[in-house]
DNA sequence: TGTAACTTTCAATAAGTTCTGAAACTTTTA
DNA sequence: TAAAAGTTTCAGAACTTATTGAAAGTTACA
């Protein structure tokens, strides 16, 4: 396989992983184009790489700097901006992580604890309470590990799961 | 809280949550409902409950019983068919993670093996190799940790993480 | 300060997805 | 076996989300 096929293969193929996972497909897609440039790229480059409109490829690329999966670099002389894709897999994920943390795990946590003060006046009411009772504190474990992923590096996670796994 | 107000909040939680991780909105609804429904509801009374089509309820509801979230009851001496969610929260994560695993990370360790045959004749295809064969580490690291928890128990689970965090 | 290069915004539109409901199909009972 | 009860399918409608592209905004420099 040459260069550019295994580029657009494995451009499409993180799109595809990125969308069935809630992540709009072109944030994934200029996110695995920039994985794979040895070089920073600008704007202008990535749209025309992708085939993308300004405003998408602008509306994208910030949104992976929020995640903080991209960053911007500036060349002295140029005024262009240009970006620089994270290349360390394990941060790439634990940003993921953070970042999907915060903005579903904690807001389920705290809706859960509303509803745990439900009134167990019936056989209904009392499944309902089990229910969210066993979520929270499966949700809760899920909270304190994913935290402490996030903490560790890269190295321990390797080396704890393999000794898990014996 | 009473028990109506209480559950509708939840369904809408769970309903929200799915569709951030490319899960049915509906689909959802259905499975949280059934979660938390001490006997048997039939499709129709799924269908009354959550105001949706007959088609739309039916579909859903097998989606669920293909992804083993969710058993068909038969009462005897009635024609209709019962539906019943599975209870148990760790069950639960279990054929979730399964589900997903098989649709989305064994497919993409699949185009991957195939990318890493890509020649490494210039700098962006060295660069390309280096990030598929850090992805397919990564993966198939988390490919082999989540089939352990598949096998693994409730208590397992709970336990070993206890350990990780002291 | 003017202007050219570049970036950002946003309303309109396109694309993608989910849902409905009527018709077809299947099963049960009399 | 006929009819009643229940289930499934699927084409089109409704809804949701993503994208475009032109206009507005910003910045750097002469």
């Amino acid at each position: 396989m040459d260069w550019k096929e295994g580029k657009e293969k494995f451009i499409q193929a993180w799109g595809a992983l990125g969308s069935e996972w809630g992540v709009n497909r072109t944030m994934a897609q200029v996110h695995a184009l920039l994985m794979i440039s040895p070089l920073s790229l600008s704007a202008d480059q990535i749209m025309k790489e992708l085939k993308i409109s300004s405003g998408n490829a602008n509306m994208n690329i910030r949104a992976l700097m929020d995640w903080g999966l991209v960053y911007k670099e500036l060349r002295p002389g140029d005024r262009k901006e240009y970006f620089i894709g994270e290349k360390d897999m394990w941060k790439v994920v634990r940003q993921i992580i953070i970042n999907r943390k915060k903005k579903e795990l904690e807001p389920m946590l705290k809706i859960l604890d509303e509803i745990s003060g439900v009134k167990e006046d019936c056989l209904e009411a009392e499944a309902l309470a089990k229910t969210v009772n066993d979520i929270k504190m499966f949700s809760s474990k899920a909270d304190s590990t994913l935290d402490m992923l996030i903490k560790a590096d890269s190295n321990w996670f390797v080396g704890t799961f393999m000794k898990m796994i014996k």
